[in-house]
DNA sequence: TATGAATGAGCCTTCATTCAT
DNA sequence: AATGAATGAAGGCTCATTCAT
């Protein structure tokens, strides 16, 4: 029987989120997503046309989210090497606390998700975010399309090392801005 | 009927490899890999407890045959910028050639697989065998088991440049190479 | 907010008939009755018990309708002849734009609406009505309930043929007057 | 725990025919036909691609059995007026056995088999052969297509008949071959 | 040892119906 | 009286694994 529930599309976006972190796309089912939310099957699907749908929309909130975050970083008046370790740490905690849900865009995880189109649209924006980070220098290194390249290095690197040293984030970051400072004169 | 099949498990892992190669873990089930090998999907579990074993051990194989290559390009007589060079083109022409495979273990793909021991052991030896890269040199990134962490940076980029630029593995490598060579004294 | 409509139960019916003609039983929910009369799904239920009622209650206004012509057409002063070629116009018609709606009395489409006693009273009520058209004519068809049968396909074959050449009325029409007046000496 | 089953398809087949005879396309699901046959469900979808698959096989068997018997009665070397009485006996007969299957053919019950490629096909098959029944008479109805008109009239006028007086199949036939002989000169 | 049919739990999704507001 | 979000049973289908032959 129908219970009135407030914030029902919350609820359900909170839950899904602790669980697509947890266990990742596949591992989630829509009856675990409903059991954890005490929000019956069909009602996800009064807010989500599908399960992908619903792990879309709160991949891109969460990116989005994001984004904004690391764009405020982008036009703050310091720095070019202060903001080089702003950018990463904002970047790199958000990672952190998104876990396999922030690796879902890194990598390409699961097999249903790939070639989404909201999935390379949100991969192209955080790059394109990422190369802005080295807009402006001069690189040492020399290669066609350096800076989208640095770009995906830092991506992929940070997120391998929030796996490898969960514990040691500042080392983490430290690293990080270190290599990107290496490649810049 | 059943037929004697020579070398079936060879045949097995031969015909799995390709299928996993190009279509991903979850992607391939056992009947596919029985139709393709003409080896029945029970004498499939002659030879491997289950679907995760096979992959297993396919993977295995094949990074301990890349593993060996790598040893042998440390072993060589050759300068450290070139050992660089040739350690980096082995490595990444084998990921190359594995795509899906290779990634699998880059990144943590399947989610049935995530955790696996034999899974950690070989991520493990791969990163060693990259730490050796730069062993002996004085690095000019400061940081704890900062070897590890370039030689995990060296991994992952690697992986992503390979599906952003599939076709520009040259400049891939060069990149590459470039990059570590920048935290080199 | 509730909002109040005059005459719900008419513009849900108008709304439900449409749908009901174009789709079918089973192809329409309650939903898009819903959506199409602007009236809340809530309310369907305050009007008609379940999603049956709804449907059997249209049906049988559509019907009782077409019965009054019939029975107009009955009382008429003409030649049986023309009254033949009349009745059986008039039913064609009704049926013919009707569609789904008119088929589903014929032969007994959605599985959940048989046995229903609306439906059996209704096709009895039909079946009356056609075997009135022959009453007091001598048949050329010797068989217990004769009329009844005659009656029975009429209305099947006309349902068919409807089907059959839906661009062809008056052919089909023609057809069954000849195929009538043929057991009638 | 998998156990050997002897001629699984004809168990399947002949429990599934029973199922749809008596409750129709719609109403049975594979797991009712499972239960029934004593064959798991995903033993069902070793043998038919899925349910839509299972309902036609069974069904085109059905009525490529009749088709056959029709076309003997049709190489019979008897009467035209015996031929005809044969004819629809045979029909009606096998018709009455399958009670739903053969309706579902006759008119278009299930949506879901709409427009399907084999129903399409089979119905012509089968109004074909009614076609020839009067193929070669001077016929009493004078309009266009008129033998294919009279046979589908012919055939919705038997499935009418059979659920109107189900317990008089001699009356029946009797009413039916007298009907066509009417449009014969 | 090889076979492959049989198994059935599990997954996504639909939709008639209910009821707190 | 009107609302429409919430409900959850039900249905089609998949696929790793088992075991009688």
């Amino acid at each position: 029987m129908p219970k009135i529930i407030k914030d029902v599309e919350e609820i359900i976006k909170k839950c899904a989120v602790e669980l697509f972190i947890d266990y990742g796309y596949d591992q989630v089912d829509m009856k675990i997503i409903s059991k954890k939310s005490g929000v019956a099957v069909g009602t996800l699907y009064n807010y989500y046309a599908n399960k992908k749908s619903l792990y879309i929309t709160i991949l891109e909130e969460s990116w989005e989210n994001t984004f904004k975050k690391l764009d405020e970083v982008n036009e703050l008046n310091i720095s070019s090497k202060e903001k080089l370790q702003r950018f990463i740490t904002t970047l790199y905690e958000d990672i952190y606390k998104r876990k396999g849900l922030g690796k879902a865009l890194v990598n390409n995880l699961a097999a249903a998700l790939q070639e989404d189109e909201t999935m390379i649209r949100l991969k192209n924006s955080l790059i394109f975010r990422l190369e802005t980070l080295v807009n402006g220098t001069e690189l040492l290194i020399n290669c066609p399309n350096i800076r989208t390249r640095l770009a995906v290095t830092l991506l992929t690197s940070m997120a391998a090392l929030l796996e490898l040293y969960p514990n040691n984030n500042e080392d983490n970051i430290d690293f990080l801005v270190q290599l990107i400072s290496l490649s810049i004169k």
